[in-house]
DNA sequence: TATGAATGAGAATTCATTCAT
DNA sequence: GATGAATGAATTCTCATTCAT
């Protein structure tokens, strides 16, 4: 029957395949699962079920869970980072502000996805090292957005003598409540405009003139 | 026999609290334990030896650990709100800077014991039922903070077009931006007075003339 | 039916044993399997099986696997040590000699349960930590058989520049030998004296005059 | 396209080896493997990376990798045979005393790839054959032994009426001691002279004169 | 009110081995 | 002759919870 099978070209259990893929695959399989049960409901077991393979498996892509963890952060915030890089348009304060909207828009559409996983890593018992992964992180994003502040300091739209690392804070900050009002079940912080209040007053802060 | 000891007043080793103070004396470890490992981390081996019971015993006192846990977390909130209602010095402007300075101060500390409690149920898994509990909590917060807005409009000291239940979400935003930081391993917001600048922000924008 | 197996004093599943009883019970255990599948084939699996309790039982006596090992591995060596401690009658010589002639007819007869699980230690994996403690009881034995060998040199059996140490470690390569031939299946070195010519030839050594 | 490849001459990556010498390949690699990381740690995957291969790739050349310990096993025996017979210097007595030093100096270098394959083998669980060999192969020592002992009777070396088959094991105690104290972690039993003390004593004995 | 003894379910990970290519 | 993909069976160990006393 096997044979059978084979003649007609229906595939065996998994479809077998390459490497990269199983990757990309698991790693999906892990974020989505960390929304669903946090990091610590993750288990290899259920990360196996998800795709279709055996735990064992699991092991020739990574070394071990917390590498699938790890992959699945790497993920979040390179797409987090992305929303930050992406908005090339208009001067300093203007691009702040797209990125700002995006975040609000996002947040407010029905699958935040990353909200749930990011928050999870950060409250992550200490020892699975994902905190201090999402420390180097969200630094990393903050510089993107003060690199963004000092150029608008070249072009002349912010003024000369703001502090661009720790305004750069203050619009994370405003990131982060949004995060947390939408994790909390308060979306009316963010879709009321009470969220981009906080942005603006920001900006007014660094704005020139 | 154990009558009779009883009777005539003869005391075992362990000194054999009456239930109100053993639950008290759970909840208290259990909140300690959520401080120093996380809700994950608070297994009931810790907690038991952390009061000096054995695990069995715990099940005198609450049906299972989910139950230890959410008592814990209602005292969390009992204190978050105390915290917010106590401040009963000054105006309605100072009594809200008290309150920031509060929650800054309690973060700069070595024993920040309610962030990590508090975020580790805000990211529980939905089916879990403990986010709906933090909304709950969180907008009595809001409240209490609202109230006190209200309060600084008939004294004068706040404008009186100012909506009160909106500007309590942006002080609510503060703390939770303070929060996360503090999770993010990102003190420097906190201790740095970034954090302040924003509540200074929302202040500013309330208080009258 | 539960009520009906109490009152006619059927026991239920495992006869429940105190603390001191199991662990001994556990030990024994480990020692008969060891014997029987070596070190790396004593799992706690099987641990658990022949004691008939769950593996998670076996934790309650023993912080872990290897702790079970350390512990049986502590009874061969009380029981080597017992051997060499209780022969009492006669000088040193003829304590020796019936030390050695006790070696050798636990070998002769039909269970010499204690060299298998012994030489199992020994080629133990470095990692299990076994070897260290192996070296350590034997030195400890051989350390009992020097104070036999200065014994005789204060009642004069003994030549008095026989160095004990070193006479010590070639009575221990005594039984070695004979534990070897026994592993390797060459009985016969054993049981036609031919290891007592090594262990007379050793005693002739150290005799005075 | 694989053919053409070859007929052209053109090498692939790895010179691909042929059938004898891969064998001949893992069964070196894990001869080291075992006195290495012991029986247990010689897993296939090690030996894979030893040799550059893919495990699967092992199963070409063994049915199991009880097969390549197995190998291995034999490889162990055809040394310590040839290390026996090799030494053709001097008289028996001579040439005995060549095979003890050897035997020494092996045990005191810093690789003794032997000792640890072989006690692996001896204490392997009954079931396993192994012993069964080690017997065999031990007893085929023990007699290239006994030969040299009859050509010391032969050449005058020898007393005539010493039992060659006896002494001779007598002489294998005298390795065996010393393998174990190496095993045992008391290498002074090997350096400091003290087994040899035990050969020459044996070498006395059956010394003509 | 409390405990000593015990467990079922499940965690991450390793290993020898197979199968289709 | 060799490999990439995958797995079944085990391994050690943890945890919340139960039950008889």
């Amino acid at each position: 029957m096997d044979e059978h099978a084979r003649s007609v070209g229906v595939r065996r259990n998994p479809p077998r395949l390459k490497r990269p893929e199983r990757r990309t695959q698991i790693i999906d399989a892990t974020l989505r699962l960390v929304a669903a049960h946090g990091v610590q409901g993750t288990t290899t077991a259920r990360i196996a079920a998800a795709v279709g393979l055996s735990e064992p498996a699991l092991y020739r892509h990574f070394a071990n869970r917390k590498e699938m963890l790890l992959a699945a952060l790497e993920v979040v915030f390179d797409r987090v980072l992305g929303a930050v890089t992406v908005s090339q348009e208009g001067n300093a304060l203007e691009r702040l502000r797209g990125i700002g909207q995006h975040h609000t828009e996002t947040l407010s559409s029905d699958e935040p996805w990353f909200v749930s996983p990011l928050f999870d890593f950060v409250v992550a018992p200490e020892q699975e090292g994902l905190r201090e992964r999402v420390r180097t992180l969200s630094l990393r994003t903050a510089g993107a957005v003060a690199s963004i502040i000092e150029d608008g300091k070249i072009e002349g739209s912010v003024r000369p003598n703001v502090d661009a690392q720790r305004m750069a804070l203050r619009v994370m900050a405003f990131f982060w409540s949004e995060d947390v009002a939408y994790l909390m079940g308060i979306p009316e912080f963010v879709t009321t405009g009470l969220s981009t209040e906080t942005l603006e007053g920001v900006l007014a802060e660094i704005a020139s003139v």
